[in-house]
DNA sequence: CCGTATTTGTTCGTATGTATT
DNA sequence: CAATACATACGAACAAATACG
């Protein structure tokens, strides 16, 4: 069976872009009207297939503009620490990310006070309703929004003393290390869950995401156990698809520059 | 300025679906002619309604049957070992799929003799044109495909005595084991990679994702590390987006029932 | 600032092809 | 074979966003 014509139309143009003759230098694609008498077809049909590049991330369109290949986003590779005594995460953040020779930069917390709900009241074992306290961050590379990161408190841990978890402030020793320094309770291991779907509104917003849901977003979720083996924490940690990677280790492994992987 | 017409239409459909008014017990959606009339609007704006929906994997259509609505998938949570002495993932998958009372099935590993390049002649240190021999399996759950992994060894390996490497066999000790028993050469250590790309053809194929790329894969980079430092094996692990979650704890943690996070 | 030309976005209509029942 | 439902393709008109003189 013959291939639909708009199909051919977009692969076509799809190798046109690879090869670099098309789109080259931010240039546009010809427009709808030219594509139609060039592949003697109506717009509609042209339509089609370039609705189809737009599905697969290859070229977005601007109204009043014209249709533009995109380009590339150069990831960066987060590394996960295994060892639970390794760096907080929000130091160790800005560190590795100028490691790479990139500019980091971390928004102000901004703290509310919530209800445990679903998730939170689950991995906190908390009753729904109770309070929690919820910092949240909101990371840059580069001046591109990178992850945003939300971190559960119980309530409780301010109610016993740990008041500078509800101050809008970064803590020299992070806010795990904090807690353990007023109140004698310590992290002493953690549990990490990873999950991709796709973007939800505050996400596409926030992070310039198409509006298809087409690039996912990462989402891991630490929950922090103290010496007891009560919840201390859990921290939800949103990352775009297109633009993230991690890297972990375990046992003995030689060292190496950090390195996003391409294709092969 | 008000929203377009076919926007306004995928999203009262999309309400309908989710209150269960439309598309509930695998009853197809009416049809796009009867859309067309309930609506006042044409069949291509609701066509494009439509097209909107199946973008964000709510409906799938189906010539000559209609337009249904997708069910979600009872995502498999994979723990992922964080000490380099936990049981091999060979035997550790199956161990854990019947853990959360579902039929693994795992294929017969597949050899092939590869020329080293890109991502294997990187990763192992291979000059571009060495022989590897790669050992891929396909994973299903329930017979439902749910993953495959490939495994690279350097060719020498098995010049150096390690034949079984290129036998078409399981091994109960699994291929890492086995090569320590022959030749000594023991995995010390090893670095995990972890990235969300869009499905090529094949895996598009073989996890029958729709064909747009919508699904991402989560592709998984294990590199292993023998007691000099040199790479023994390199393992590229692809999982679909929509039916994988990861699990990994340090420290201390108190045990728990791995199960998939629902969102909240 | 304004008006015009260009370009994509939306909506309609119609006809024909292909897959399923 | 016939009926139904989605897929493809064409043509047309107007709206909205943008660029430019």
């Amino acid at each position: 069976m013959r291939e639909s014509m708009w199909r051919q139309i977009a692969e076509d143009l799809r190798l046109k872009i690879e090869s670099g003759e098309l789109g080259a230098g931010g240039m546009p694609l010809p427009s709808e009207l030219e594509l139609r008498d060039s592949y003697r077809a109506s717009r509609n049909t042209v339509r089609d297939a370039i609705k189809w590049l737009v599905t697969r991330g290859l070229v977005v369109t601007r109204p009043g503009q014209g249709t533009f290949v995109v380009q590339k986003i150069d990831p960066f590779v987060t590394t996960l620490s295994t060892d639970i005594n390794a760096p907080r995460e929000s130091t160790a953040y800005a560190s590795e990310v100028m490691a790479s020779s990139r500019i980091p930069k971390v928004s102000d917390p901004r703290i509310e006070i919530q209800q445990a709900s679903g998730l939170t009241a689950a991995e906190l074992h908390l009753q729904h309703g109770t309070s929690v306290v919820s910092r949240h961050q909101d990371r840059f590379i580069d001046g591109v929004p990178w992850s945003f990161q939300t971190t559960f408190y119980p309530m409780r841990l301010v109610e016993q003393g740990a008041e500078w978890i509800i101050r809008a402030q970064d803590l020299p020793t992070g806010i795990v290390g904090y807690i353990e320094n007023v109140l004698g309770i310590k992290e002493v291991g953690c549990r990490d869950r990873f999950l991709v779907r796709p973007p939800d509104g505050a996400e596409t917003n926030f992070f310039k995401l198409p509006d298809d849901g087409r690039i996912s977003v990462i989402e891991t979720i630490r929950t922090g156990y103290d010496q007891v083996g009560e919840p201390l924490r859990v921290t939800v940690t949103t990352y775009p698809a297109d633009r993230n990677q991690f890297v972990m280790t375990a046992g003995k492994v030689p060292a190496e520059q950090t390195r996003a992987l391409p294709r092969g």
